[in-house]
DNA sequence: TAGATCATACAGCTACGTTG
DNA sequence: CAACGTAGCTGTATGATCTA
C-alpha cells in the first residue's frame, strides 16, 4: 500500500511503538558469536531493519539502486518527485552529527530537480548501551526544520580548510541550542544563497541560481515561491 | 583498460567555550 | 562546575574519472 511519509511515521512511532523498544547486533563467526559494542555499523543497519519493516508491513518503496545517491527510499513508486525520503540515524548521546546534504551537489541538484526541497528525513536516535541499542525517539522533518543558520555563514555547513562540504543539522529538539532551524523553505533557500554570495567559490557565478531554482520549483510544483 | 585518484556519501570523535 | 553546543576534525565505502 502506498503511504505519504507523515502516515509511515504514525505507523511506525503510534502503532508500532517503536520508541522505548531495544535491538542489538549479533555477528558470528563458526562457533563464536559477539555482540557488537562498537556504534559504527548502527545507522546503516538501522536502514536495513527498516527496508525488512516496511516490506513487513506491505508498504510501498523503491530504493534507490545507487545507496549513495539521493534519497534513500522513494514512497511513491509511480511519481519520482513525490514521496523522496532520507533516513538518518544519530547516537542520542553525542547529538546529531551526521550532514543533511552535500552543499555543492544539493545546489546543483535544485536547479534541475527543485522539488527536491520537499524531501522528508526520517530521523532516529539510540542510544547505546553495553551492546544493547534503545530507539529514543524519532523525527520526521523537512530539510528546513532541520538547517539552520551559523556564525560563520547564513547556513550552517561543514567547513574543511575553509572548502564547504556539508550542510549539516541543528540540534533542533534542543531549547538551549543558540541556532534554530529556520521556520520556512523560503528562509532556508535564503540562506543557501546568501551562503553562495558569502562564499568565494560560488559568490561570483551566483548571478541567476537562486532564480533558476524558483523557476524550476514551480515547474515541477506549480507554488511560485517568493524569497526575499 | 587496469589501477590510481578524486568525488560523494556516510558516520563518529573531541577540544573548548558557554551556560544553567 | 558539569553538561551542552559549536566547530573542526578523522575515518570508511564506493562510484566516477583520469591516466599511464
Amino acid at each position: 500500500m502506498k503511504l505519504s511519509a507523515s502516515q509511515l511515521y504514525d505507523a511506525l512511532v503510534n502503532d508500532y511503538g517503536i520508541i522505548g523498544e531495544t535491538g542489538n547486533i549479533k555477528f558470528t563467526v563458526k562457533d563464536l558469536s559477539i555482540l557488537i559494542k562498537t556504534k559504527d555499523s548502527v545507522g546503516n543497519l538501522l536502514q536495513e531493519w527498516l527496508k525488512a519493516w516496511f516490506t513487513e508491513n506491505s508498504i510501498d518503496f523503491v530504493e534507490n539502486n545507487n545507496s549513495q545517491s539521493f534519497p534513500d527510499f522513494l514512497l511513491n513508486p509511480d511519481d519520482f518527485t513525490k514521496g523522496l525520503l532520507e533516513v538518518k540515524s544519530f547516537d542520542f548521546d553525542r547529538g546529531p552529527g551526521f550532514d543533511l546534504a552535500n552543499f555543492d551537489s544539493y545546489c546543483n541538484s535544485l536547479l534541475t530537480h527543485a522539488y527536491r526541497l520537499d524531501s522528508d528525513y526520517l530521523i532516529l536516535s539510540y542510544q547505546m548501551i553495553d551492546g544493547q541499542i534503545g530507539i529514543k525517539n524519532v523525527w520526521l522533518k523537512k530539510i528546513w526544520e532541520l538547517a539552520c543558520p551559523s556564525s560563520t555563514y547564513p547556513l550552517k555547513v561543514q567547513e574543511k580548510k575553509n572548502v564547504i562540504y556539508n550542510i549539516r543539522p541543528s540540534v533542533w529538539y534542543s531549547t538551549r541550542s543558540k541556532f534554530k532551524p529556520f521556520n520556512s523553505k523560503e528562509e532556508f533557500l535564503s540562506a543557501l544563497n546568501n551562503t553562495r554570495y558569502q562564499y568565494p567559490q560560488t559568490r561570483f557565478k551566483n548571478g541567476h541560481w537562486l532564480n533558476k531554482v524558483l523557476k524550476n520549483y514551480e515547474e515541477y510544483t506549480g507554488e511560485m515561491l517568493v524569497v526575499e
